[in-house]
RNA sequence: UGGGGCGUCGUCAAGUGGUAAGACACGGGACUUUGGUUCCCGCAUGCGGAGGUUCGAAUCCUCCCGCCCCAGCCA
């Protein structure tokens, strides 16, 4: 039986050898594809299919999907579809698909010829069930969706069957046919499945296949004003696709009779589905309504913000497809609840990054010093290297003179035992450059804050080697005064202040967790002159402080604004925070 | 208390009767012209609990406890 509905697709022979040898680590569901292989279950196909609706922007959770339905099809040498769940017109948008499209290659990932979407089935949907009516398994019921409730019973008493739940096929037949010609209201009647009103899973209790709504559809426009529902589409789709693997989250696990039962009643070919825990991670929300209400509510610049776990907002934040697709593999795949702490994501971001990304120096939070024992009109190429990870990445030329900007940080008047940069009479190494006593702090009379710093350098340690072999424990970043470029720089944290944001107090709501400090601009920072030539996107590493990337949008060759990707670790951050204690 | 799931280190997660992988985090050390990277070392006498089967149990059996999901004409 399985064999014949399975005919029709191609035989095997278009997969590649599984790899018994893969580094991959096992889950539970790469075990059942080993085994459907062995088997012959579906003649050697893997075929899965990845099904957004159409109602949000993708984020770091539908990245994990992706990335496994995708991954899987490519790893055992079968394919992918990408296909919209675009059956409730009322909620989705072509902005949305346009979305989803281009967040799912930039994570790397091809769905060929094989774009589909639900709203490509709806005349074979509806021939299918009008199949159902005839054999008797559905009918038009014209209960309130109120009464459905009350007949419905709850989740431990049984339900009690409708009133219409008798009606002949003929009326059946005529009333679906005039529901979909718009005779009747919204609400009005629904079509159902007839299956058992005591069932103790809910979802079988005759639960509805055909709503009608007069809304208008982003792709099949006004042709239809009744709309199936997901349940009798999305099995019936994936049967029609030929999917093998039909991969969703645990939610749908009380579905999977009712999507065994519409394949089974209208006997077409059956995938198998398979239920896998959602992801959730520490410091965000993975909720479409709540991230919408984020972008609606304007808590957030949109879906593209920074600080949203969308692909769109990690992308413009810095975030490489590379790193979020190694987060996928390595956060596993099973069946338990879990949280899993966003610092394994910042892990796989930052060992992407110290791969790839330029060095660079950039001071953020400026300090003049003046080196009075510098000529007052001499400019040095320092010669830098570009990625200490990288050696052909190569080398570039950083311009030095009698004016510098350091970073505030790097200067305590006062310093604890284990600061190893800037003092009063210390000595430090200018990266790349000088070693440089201070000499002299300025400080504002009234207000105390100091203004600059000034100091002597020493000329025969140029490049940053003492001949002498004295060493010093310190080195920090500079920028030249006079050639520094300014620009605005975003430091990003974590939007929200709870790791699980959604666990909220009486009468309190995720919005209440909104971390206040999510978002801090710096304007008038120092960088080294080169970084004139950034584009949008591109990524460096600001030395010593983190990985940044020109903004899309809001930079401009005049007003350069970077974003802060992700911090470098700070060990010393952690002495310090230790020596408070 | 109907049904469906799930409980292994702080967090993920292997393990499917032969004596608890790995990763992140954390702690310590080495190296260092990024307090970055890299490299070493440490980190579950115990797998929700209690019984039982067995030479041997995280794995099998029994009972118990806890957590998640389901009463949309959402997906």
């Amino acid at each position: 039986m399985e064999e014949r509905k399975n005919s029709h697709y191609p035989a095997g022979g278009n997969n590649a050898p599984v790899d018994e040898n893969s580094s991959a680590p096992p889950h539970f569901i790469r075990a059942i594809i080993r085994e459907d292989l062995r088997t012959g279950k579906y003649q050697g196909r893997v075929h899965t299919r990845f099904p957004p609706e159409p109602n949000g922007y993708l984020h770091i959770g539908h990245a994990k999907s992706i990335c496994l339905n995708f991954g899987l099809a490519k790893e055992f040498g079968g394919k992918c579809n990408l296909r919209y769940d675009d059956t409730n017109p009322a909620k989705e948008d072509v902005e949305y698909v346009e979305s989803i499209e281009e967040d799912v290659r930039w994570l790397g990932f091809d769905w060929q010829d094989r774009k589909f979407y639900a709203s490509d089935y709806f005349e074979q949907l509806y021939r299918f069930a009008v199949a159902l009516i005839e054999k008797g398994a559905a009918y038009v019921c014209d209960l309130t969706a109120e009464q459905v409730r009350e007949y419905r019973g709850t989740l431990t008493e049984p339900g009690k069957n409708s009133p219409y739940r008798t009606r002949s096929v003929q009326e059946n037949l005529d009333l679906f046919r005039r529901m979909k010609n718009g005779e009747f209201e919204e609400g009005s009647r629904v079509l159902r499945a007839k299956i058992d009103m005591t069932s103790p899973n809910l979802n079988m209790r005759d639960p509805a296949i055909y709503r009608i709504k007069k809304v208008h559809h982003h792709r099949s426009g006004d042709s239809w004003c009744i709309y199936p529902m997901y349940d009798f589409a999305h099995g019936i789709c994936d049967s029609l696709e030929g999917i093998t693997h039909s991969i969703c989250t645990l939610e749908f696990e009380d579905h999977r009779p009712l999507y065994d039962w519409f394949l089974q009643q209208l006997d077409i070919y059956r995938p198998q589905q398979i239920e896998f825990a959602r992801l959730n991670v520490t410091y965000t929300l993975l909720s479409k309504r709540k991230l919408l209400q984020l972008v609606n509510e304007g808590h957030v610049s949109g879906w593209d913000d920074p600080r949203m776990p969308t692909l769109a907002g990690y992308r413009r934040r810095g975030y490489t497809a590379e790193a979020i697709r190694n987060f996928a593999e390595i956060i596993g795949v099973a069946k338990r609840d879990s949280m899993v702490d966003h610092q394994l994501l910042e892990y796989c971001l930052r060992e992407d990054l110290n791969k790839r990304a330029q060095r660079v120096m950039a001071v953020l939070n400026p300090l003049k010093v003046v080196i009075d024992n510098y000529p007052e009109d001499q400019v040095e190429e320092m010669e830098a290297i570009n990625n200490p990870e990288d050696e052909s990445m190569g080398k570039r030329k950083v311009p030095f003179s009698r004016v510098i900007y350091i970073e505030r940080d790097d200067f305590r008047e006062d310093p604890p035992k284990q600061f190893h940069r800037l003092a009063p009479g210390r000595e430090v190494r200018l990266r790349y450059a000088y070693f440089i006593t201070c000499t002299r702090v300025v400080k504002d009379e009234k207000s105390g804050e100091i203004i600059e710093l000034h100091g002597t350098y020493d000329p025969a340690s140029r490049g940053g080697w003492a001949p002498d072999g004295r060493k010093v424990k310190g080195t920090i970043h500079w920028v030249s005064a006079q050639h520094a470029l300014d620009a605005t720089v975003r430091l990003y944290e974590y939007l929200f202040t709870k790791e699980d944001p959604g666990d909220t107090e009486e009468g309190r709501t995720f919005l209440d967790n909104l971390n206040a400090n999510s978002m801090l601009e710096r304007r008038h920072c120092k960088m080294e002159p080169g970084l004139k030539a950034a584009k949008p996107g591109d990524r460096f590493q600001f030395e010593r402080l983190g990985y940044f990337c020109v903004d899309g949008p809001d930079s401009s060759p005049e007003a350069p604004i970077f974003n802060r990707t992700v911090t470098l670790r700070d060990s010393w951050a952690k002495i310090e925070k230790k020596m408070q204690e």
